[in-house]
DNA sequence: TTCCCACGAACCATATACGATTTGAGATAC
DNA sequence: GTATCTCAAATCGTATATGGTTCGTGGGAA
């Protein structure tokens, strides 16, 4: 279908042959989604979608069902379906959530990890200490993730797993990530890192290594919090904020 | 459709106008399933649960898949769906998981839950704690319900909440729940409902309510995993175990 | 008797078709 | 000029139809 001729049959046949459509259309969307090639509040139009995927709109209708299910999409009866669009509260309930699962799946894993995906996470960390200089919001959201995923994907406990991916990639709708917005954040996420993979390394309490982890993610949603109160108030009115202003223009 | 006449527009629109067929197939499938008439293991066709509700297959489908996306069913390519059956593995990643959310959930109601919820909590505990002779494990696994809803459902995090609503979804299908299991199991959790509610009641700190709670669910659990490697023992050779046996015959 | 193959029934996956609902634009009345 | 009404286009919701896949069953050969 990407080759545009149409007369690939025995190719898609061989490549799509265990992929059904419906499954075809959901990771379409799934990763559209997720490289923010469908903006929040995109408008997706069965029709157009089937057409795209050279599809009929029945396996369509499906995957986007599927995806409702997922937060990642909301939908309307007799409207349609659009991009989830995280607004403020929403983001801050699925960083606390993330901040659970995410939590507990490190603390799971802690025990489990191997000392070559350990070595892996600090390499990434260190990667992340260097880009501070010259910050770019995206590549280092992009590694915060690695860093992260190295962390949590040894969780023997598949469900739980599965929630901490659904909650990454509700929030990865986000137009910017939170160290496009609170720039300052990136430094102290990186030391916190380091802690974490300290506790891990020095064999600490499962629930420790999860409650770091845990404040760790709530410290990056209270610091958005935090900026988003600075520019409400700047921008209301020209009134310094009564206490602890820690302004950094 | 269910006229036969195709000229009850009105009444249907009046009738079904809010709920869409696929809204209706999901519910009626969710209920069933709930209410263990629909067995784990338990064949769904689509063309049977069609006719039963008097539609097409589309709307089941779509019902279906939203099932599968919440853990509910199975689904296997060409084969069709099943009512997901919990293995002693699910069940154990599922009451982790559910430990770890419901947890959070309890901690994060903890303060804002009100005064007329604690007496009621406190009111079923007691009704827990008075049927403990009478043991009825089906009475007492939905009176147990009821306690930790109230106990979690203040909860402002709607995305947590929704997480331990599925939670509570994919166990209650089990067979029996644990206390048809363990029936010794019942006293004790009736002691901890009792330490939770004073934790609530004495305004401690949520960490410690969520951890408490967890606690609690992860002792439901450890006493079935227990229980399964007595029996195991005792079916596999009639040799003591070696350590802590407490047998009551 | 046992193994293998062919055939058929049951059922899923998808396409197409059509009625129902929403939505916005243009016309008309005030 | 503004508000409201009407109508049509766009899109959704569901039914029906058809091609494929799986799985069980029965017959034949070793």
């Amino acid at each position: 279908m990407t080759g545009g001729d149409g007369t690939a049959s025995a190719v898609e046949t061989a490549l799509a042959g265990a992929l059904s459509k419906s499954q075809l259309a959901y990771d379409y969307l799934r990763d559209r989604i997720a490289l923010h090639e469908l903006s929040p509040g995109y408008r997706l139009v069965l029709q157009s979608i089937a057409d795209e995927l050279a599809m009929s709109v029945v396996p369509v209708r499906e995957a986007i069902r599927r995806l409702e299910a997922e937060g990642l999409v909301t939908y309307e009866r007799n409207v349609g379906a659009r991009v989830a669009m995280v607004d403020e509260h929403g983001y801050v309930d699925a960083m606390q959530a993330l901040g659970v699962v995410e939590g507990a799946a490190t603390g799971l894993s802690a025990r489990a990890i191997s000392a070559a995906d350990l070595q892996r996470a600090t390499e990434v960390n260190d990667h992340l200490r260097a880009v501070l200089d010259h910050f770019d919001p995206h590549a280092f959201t992009a590694l915060n993730r690695q860093f992260h995923s190295v962390l949590f994907e040894s969780c023997p406990n598949k469900l739980l797993l599965d929630m901490v991916h659904r909650g990454w990639a509700q929030l990865s709708g986000l137009r910017d990530s939170t160290f496009a917005f609170v720039p300052g954040r990136a430094r102290d996420s990186v030391a916190e890192h380091a802690h974490i993979l300290d506790l891990i390394a020095g064999g600490a309490d499962p629930l420790e290594v999860e409650i770091a982890a845990r404040n760790h993610r709530w410290a990056t949603m209270q610091a958005f919090l935090d900026a988003r109160a600075d520019r409400a108030d700047k921008a209301d009115r020209a009134v310094p904020r009564p206490t602890s202003l820690r302004e950094t223009p």
